[in-house]
RNA sequence: GGGCUUGUAGCUCAGGUGGUUAGAGCGCUACACUGAUAAUGUAGAGGUCCGUGGUUCGAGUCCACGCAGGCCCA
């Protein structure tokens, strides 16, 4: 048995774990095992949010279930039980429109040329259209969640548990029908969504009639509050006023510019340029004759918009009076929505048309205004088709002939919509408008103070390209007011990634909190399961299929009907057909809407596993409530982390979430959103198949944390690649290489760690150091943190400085303790590292950890995912020896600068180094790695020199945050001037005396050696470099002996060089010929014999006349002939 | 318009509690190394730390006001 050995590509590599270890994981059950070995009493709760299947995955859901599978890992490796199960969210409006397209159908078309039978059945079979595609995502990226048994939100059990859930709502009067004020279309009859809305091209320039109105003060003269609006047909139903309490407003004198007559006008100060702009000026500047046919204007008062509040004024066209809270109608109120950017800063309300008018309306008790109905019903002014009622219409077209307004054709009550919707050919010289005809009307009645032409943005139907309404529309609700103290209480005990999304965005948004709205009025959904009388009077919530049952079989008994007692599906029309009986006998019908689709998802907790029909004890005994963790988009803020957190909240006063991570968006590699239109979406198969799923994986968390908005480059990905798995895979390579030529199984005890050499001790240390690190870092939801000290580690320090400094340890010599102690460390790290990435690189780390295991059989596991997570050991960790490594690696960094600097190669040894004694301390660590010092510099000797050989120029300066500490912060000034004009001799008898006087603001200070930090800046005269307060210098003098090893070094090299070139095995034996011609050469390689043959395992060295036709290589200065063969 | 968030080298990102020479990787330039080799090392160039004010002996870091991008909501 041997440790596999990989030639290919580490693209390559990737790819094939990819491949071969999803197949070992399947046949293998390793994800059923991964749940199954851990004990059922220490489950770590997580949630899947269901995503819908209705459209194929992109890149980002890559990222959002890494993040997810990570945390399950990790939690696995930490030895708890993670059941995931999968979900599928099926409902909903995405699915209904990609159905409709398909159909070529709209709404209306529904239960007419298709039944809503017919049409449920293709919304069922559309949102599943892509899970294969899904699936295989999920599992090729290593996402472990349960496929198998998800839940599906259209399954009949799931929806009884959404049901008992509103049920419970309603039982604590948290479900109530109210009036909430939507985007309609009356030319589709059908209101908007605000996806809908969203659509391009929904929002459109238009011209509209503005109307600046004089609304009469109540018991004054001519004193008019001007409010302005850019809905004239508004204006019939207004029924209050709003203003800025805080904006200043001004009483102006001055005359109505239509009828001349003279008005006191209350308007914003700030809006005087608009509301007095081009026909007015101030009486102070007016000079007659100059001036003609402007009208002069003084301000009169100027006061605060508090001043107004309360007061009363006419109504403006008094067709109808409010039915209810009269007392409350035509008075001014504050409105926290009143700017002054435009209009005349007072608001004209309509409580009816517009949602701040209905808030304002709700809040202050102020009526709409409504008209009865030939049933009795009260109804706003306009009907559905976008029509004012006769109410109103009789008025206008009375109105309208009284002032002889001319229009495209007679007008009769019947005739007035608030916008052209019945198609009105408006380019006939006498069309007007319903808006212009009011505006008339206003003039006429000196009731206007201007009129004029608006261009603003307003949004029309997508389908009609009508312009919409905003109209009162029946809903239900869900009461989250009545509990928001409660939801913002418990929101503080969640613990979120990033905090600021928990407190901000959410938290926020939980303080504003306004009732959930509950309706849509769709097809395909979660039915409301409410039934009411005609007259609403009696109604029943129904919160089970059992319940529905017996309420059906009472309903046929006294109603006498023969309805089916139950229903094989929940979903429209089935249950719309229901007829139930109310207490009093009375038949009740369903209310026909359907429930918000995201209540359906933040039912999951429950709904998932039949709550409470079955699984009650999961629930109950909290076995799988709350999810200890969570994470989505961080644009579900207010979609699946809002409705999972409320139905808790309101149904078991209970988070559904300890942990939650929100995860930022996936953008381009230039910052842009993906988007078809771009052409710039990463399509998630084609990257995976390329690099496979680890690189992907790796680089999308390394790169950014999982909050943050992810710049997606392939290059970026490409080089998270090479260096990450590149470089993890080169040192597995190397250690494969020669374990299985020394035969390593690592069945031999453990080196004590006082046995290995400073450097094993080093690396386990820093080994250990990680393993804490990573361990916090995963506790702490952040893998970012983790990923990147990871990285850092194989590259740094296990690549770059252990294995290159320990090369010859493992190719060279016996298989001794040494050896051992080498194979042993690097193998240590490399299983240790597996473990530690894992969770992240599920696929490679399983390889590798298998690759290595399968060999010594050193554990007991399967596959890396089963095994646990490494400890920390204090014995291992090493503070001081890692500090000295550091110095080990500054000073041969130093000391290959001045190498470099004066065109010294490595393999030309040096005499000696010379470093400044600084401390005891500093002199003791840098002898205990001087070895290694000196073997990676090539330099025999390491002195120190202290001050008394006056070679050293320092260089002192202020240890800032100690001397802050002391209070002396205002001092630094004088201090720092004062260690400026030090001299090395200054310094010296300093460090001598060990304090100091300064003198400073308000007389001396002593300063110790504690409050100053001392460096060796240069040594003159020497090659010398600094860094981080370190100098070294070297010793530049080559002597012949020095020259003549440096070519014995050089031939070693080229020798290895043809041993490789002529594909050797390494452990082939060899004759050496080398042409005589070069004397100091030949000297060299005679003087140095033993030496080049150890290193070369070169069996016989000749000097040699007779190499003519060889080929010469390049050493030192010179041209040589060398040939190597077999011996 | 509101809430949240980001702005540091050409690119991707680090920079506890303020401490005086702002770092890494990639890319670029040059050199070196060559029994890990489709690797590797060393060095160099490259920064008004988004702007303006303020607090402080001292601000990338704290405060205020802006600017620009992003997300969510109106």
């Amino acid at each position: 048995m041997k440790y596999n050995e990989y030639k290919q590509s580490v693209t390559e590599l990737g790819k094939q774990a990819g491949e071969q270890i999803l197949a070992y994981w399947k046949a293998n059950a390793v994800f059923q095992k991964s749940v199954e070995s851990r004990p059922a009493d220490r489950p770590f709760v997580f949630y899947e949010g269901p995503p819908s299947a209705n459209g194929t995955p992109g890149i980002h859901h890559v990222m959002a279930r890494t993040i997810k599978d990570i945390f399950c890992r990790y939690k696995t490796l930490k030895g708890f039980r993670v059941e995931r199960k999968g979900g599928w969210d099926t409902h909903g409006l995405p699915v209904e429109l990609q159905v409709e397209k398909e159909l070529g159908i709209t709404k209306e078309d529904i239960g007419k040329k298709i039944s809503i039978a017919d049409y449920n059945q293709k919304c069922r079979e559309a949102v599943m259209k892509y899970k294969a595609q899904w699936d295989d995502l999920t599992e090729r990226i290593g996402f472990w969640v349960d496929l198998e048994n998800p839940y599906i939100t259209f399954d009949n059990n799931y929806i009884e548990s959404c049901w008992w859930l509103l049920k419970q709502l309603h039982a604590k009067d948290l479900l109530y029908k109210g009036y909430t004020i939507q985007p309609f279309s009356p030319a589709a009859g059908t209101g908007l969504s605000s996806h809908e809305l969203n659509q391009p091209g929904t929002y459109k320039n238009v011209k509209d009639t503005s109307v600046i109105a004089q609304f009469k003060v109540k018991g004054s003269d001519n004193d008019y509050l001007l409010a302005w609006t850019t809905t004239p047909w508004t204006l019939p139903s207004n029924t209050a006023l709003a203003v800025g309490k805080d904006i200043t407003y001004v009483k102006v004198k001055t005359h109505n510019q239509y009828t001349k007559q003279p008005v006191n006008i209350i308007f914003a100060k700030e809006r005087m340029g608009y509301v007095l702009g081009g026909n007015y000026i101030n009486r102070n500047d007016f000079v007659e004759g100059k001036h003609s046919g402007k009208i002069p204007y003084v301000i009169t008062e100027e006061f605060r918009g508090e001043e107004l509040i309360g007061l009363q004024y006419e109504q403006l066209l008094p067709f109808v009076q409010p039915h209810e809270n009269l007392q409350n109608a035509f008075k001014v109120y504050a409105g926290d929505f009143v700017t002054t950017e435009e209009g005349s800063g007072i608001v004209h309300i309509s409580p009816t048309f517009g949602a701040d008018d209905a808030r304002l309306g709700k809040q202050n008790n102020v009526p709409a205004l409504l008209v009865a109905d030939e049933h009795g019903h009260y109804q706003p002014t306009v009907d559905k088709k976008g029509k004012f009622v006769r109410q109103i219409g009789t008025h206008l077209a009375e109105l309208t002939q009284q002032y002889g307004i001319k229009t495209h054709k007679p007008l009769g009550a019947d005739d007035f919509y608030v916008k052209n919707y019945t198609g009105e050919d408006e380019s006939h010289p006498d069309y007007k408008s319903t808006d212009v005809i009011i505006s008339i009307i206003l003039k006429e009645q000196n009731k206007a103070f201007k009129v004029e032409k608006y261009e603003h943005t307003y949004p029309h139907c997508w389908r009609t390209d009508k312009p919409v309404l905003y109209y009162p529309m029946e809903s239900w609700f869900i009461r989250t007011t009545a509990l928001k103290d409660r939801l913002v209480a418990l929101n503080k005990t969640i613990n979120w990634k990033p905090e600021s999304t928990g407190t901000g965005r959410f938290g926020n948004w939980l303080e504003n909190l306004v009732d959930w709205n509950l309706s849509r009025s769709r097809y395909w959904g979660t039915p409301l399961p409410i039934w009411r009388t005609e007259d609403g009077t009696e109604e029943i919530c129904i919160g089970s299929t059992e319940e529905m049952a017996a309420e059906i079989a009472k309903a046929n008994e006294k109603l006498g009907l023969q309805q089916p007692t139950s229903l094989a599906d929940l979903h429209r029309p089935y249950v719309d057909e229901v007829i139930l009986v109310s207490a009093s006998g009375k038949p009740m019908k369903r209310e026909p809407d359907l429930i918000d689709v995201w209540f359906d998802s933040g039912a999951m907790p429950y709904a998932q596993w039949h709550y409470p029909f079955e699984n009650a004890n999961l629930i109950d005994q909290h076995k799988t409530f709350p999810a200890d963790f969570i994470s989505e988009g961080v644009d579900q803020t207010r979609g699946w982390f809002f409705t999972l957190h409320t139905i808790a909240g309101l149904v078991f006063d209970s988070i559904a979430f300890k942990n939650v991570v929100s995860t930022g968006l996936v953008l381009d590699a230039n910052g842009n959103k993906m988007s078809k239109r771009l052409g710039n979406v990463i399509n998630p198969f084609e990257t995976v198949e390329k690099y496979g799923p680890d690189a992907v994986r790796w680089y999308m968390i390394a790169n950014a944390a999982p909050w943050e908005n992810l710049k997606f480059s392939l290059d970026g990905l490409a080089e998270m690649q090479r260096k990450f798995f590149g470089t993890l895979q080169n040192t597995y390579n190397f250690f494969a290489l020669y374990a299985n030529l020394d035969g390593f199984r690592y069945q031999e005890a453990d080196v004590p760690l006082a046995e290995r050499t400073e450097s094993d001790r080093w690396i386990l240390s820093r080994l250990n150091a990680i393993i804490k690190e990573t361990d916090e870092a995963y506790a702490d939801y952040d893998p970012t943190r983790a990923a990147r000290a990871i990285l850092n580690f194989v590259n740094d320090d296990l690549s770059n400085w252990y294995v290159r400094l320990n090369r010859k340890r493992f190719w060279k010599g016996e298989y001794n303790t040494d050896k051992l102690a080498a194979y042993q460390t690097l193998y240590t790290c490399l299983v240790t590292v597996a473990k530690l990435a894992s969770p992240i690189a599920p696929f490679y780390t399983d390889m590798l950890f298998r690759d290595l295991n399968n060999i010594t059989g050193k554990e007991n596991a399967e596959s890396v995912h089963l095994a646990y997570y490494p400890t920390f050991n204090e014995a291992e960790s090493n503070i001081a020896l890692e500090e000295k490594m550091h110095l080990a690696q500054t000073i041969c960094s130093l000391v290959h600068s001045i190498r470099k600097d004066k065109k010294l190669r490595v393999r030309l040894p040096l005499q000696k180094m010379m470093i400044p004694a600084l401390s005891e301390t500093f002199q003791n660590y840098v002898r205990e790695v001087s070895d290694l010092i000196m073997s990676e510099t090539n330099v025999k000797n390491i002195e120190f020199i202290g001050d008394t050989e006056g070679l050293v120029t320092k260089k002192i300066k202020p240890n800032f945050p100690v001397l802050a500490q002391k209070g002396l912060g205002k001092q630094m000034k004088a201090i720092q001037a004062h260690l400026g004009q030090m001299q090395t001799a200054d310094i010296i008898a300093f460090q001598k005396a060990g304090q100091m006087s300064v003198a400073a603001d308000g007389g001396n200070l002593t300063l110790a050696l504690e409050d100053v930090l001392i460096e060796a800046f240069d040594i003159p005269g020497w090659a010398s470099a600094t860094d981080e307060g370190i100098t070294v210098a070297l010793d530049i003098t080559v002597t012949p002996e020095l020259r003549k090893e440096g070519i014995a070094r050089d031939l070693v090299n080229r020798i290895q060089n043809l041993r490789k070139d002529l594909n050797f095995e390494v452990q082939d034996k060899i004759s050496i010929a080398i042409a005589a011609g070069e004397a100091l050469v030949a000297d060299a390689a005679k003087d140095f014999a033993d030496y080049i043959q150890t290193e070369t395992q070169a069996v016989a060295l000749n000097i040699s006349n007779d190499l003519n036709g060889t080929e010469a290589y390049e050493i030192d200065e010179f041209m040589v002939p060398i040939r190597i063969a077999k011996a």
